[in-house]
DNA sequence: CTCCATAGCTTTGGACTCCGAAGTATAAAC
DNA sequence: GTTTATACTTCGGAGTCCAAAGCTATGGAG
């Protein structure tokens, strides 16, 4: 296997090489991500405090820190509006939805699991 | 909105409520989880050191608890040979391969957005 | 003038998860 | 008796998640 010859990675599995956790799945891969996307996704846009209603056991931390993640990787779009008190809103952008696509047959095979 | 007549939680989104990481979600949710669903997938079976192989950034001990895991819930099934030395085989089960299917699309296109 | 309310977070200390490296079990081959 | 092979488990440390409290700003009540 450690043969120097080798001109393919072990971890290619026909033809494609999922081993070092991509981008979106490295995001989709910790916890309350898939459904934080399910959930934007549900309504043209969305408010912390309506994250957080909806996700009530994921702590204000972590869904902060999903948010940040999928705005940094182009998923999720911030909108502030310099208001007192503040308003920002959350919503998918054109790739969040092409990922939310994706994850609808999922979660709706999952929920019918339970 | 806090209103003590509500009778639909508010993490009801459209009808379904993703909010107790539900079972296969919650199993999906965790480091590996998706890519390792997708790796024995695309084999009839594989045995531990191969799926080592496959995912050679992972640690020993966290793909053994990802197999447990996914034995429990049924999605993958675990054949033990008792012979020297041991040799054990993980292949999908017919609700593991319904899970696959699922997660097909997705990594497709998150290899594509690299 | 002081205090509270509101929204959207950040911070904090503790618990849980993941890491690489080393160890366990077995028996046949050398 | 030491080595080899496979499939793990165990270990201490590092990173991730938790609930709860604090922070920013301003407008309104007292």
């Amino acid at each position: 296997m450690a043969d120097t010859t080798a001109d393919a990675p072990a971890c290619d599995v026909d033809g494609t090489c999922y081993c070092p956790l991509t981008g979106v799945i490295s995001t989709l891969s910790q916890k309350y991500a898939i459904q934080l996307v399910s959930i934007i996704g549900a309504h043209d846009s969305l408010r912390f405090a309506e994250i957080e209603a909806h996700l009530p056991t994921a702590s204000t931390s972590t869904i902060s820190k999903r948010l940040d993640e999928f705005e940094e990787a182009g998923l999720v779009s911030r909108t502030q509006y310099n208001e007192i008190p503040p308003r920002v809103e959350y919503a998918l952008t054109k790739d969040g939805d092409e990922l939310r696509a994706r994850l609808e047959p999922l979660l709706e095979w999952a929920a019918s699991t339970e």
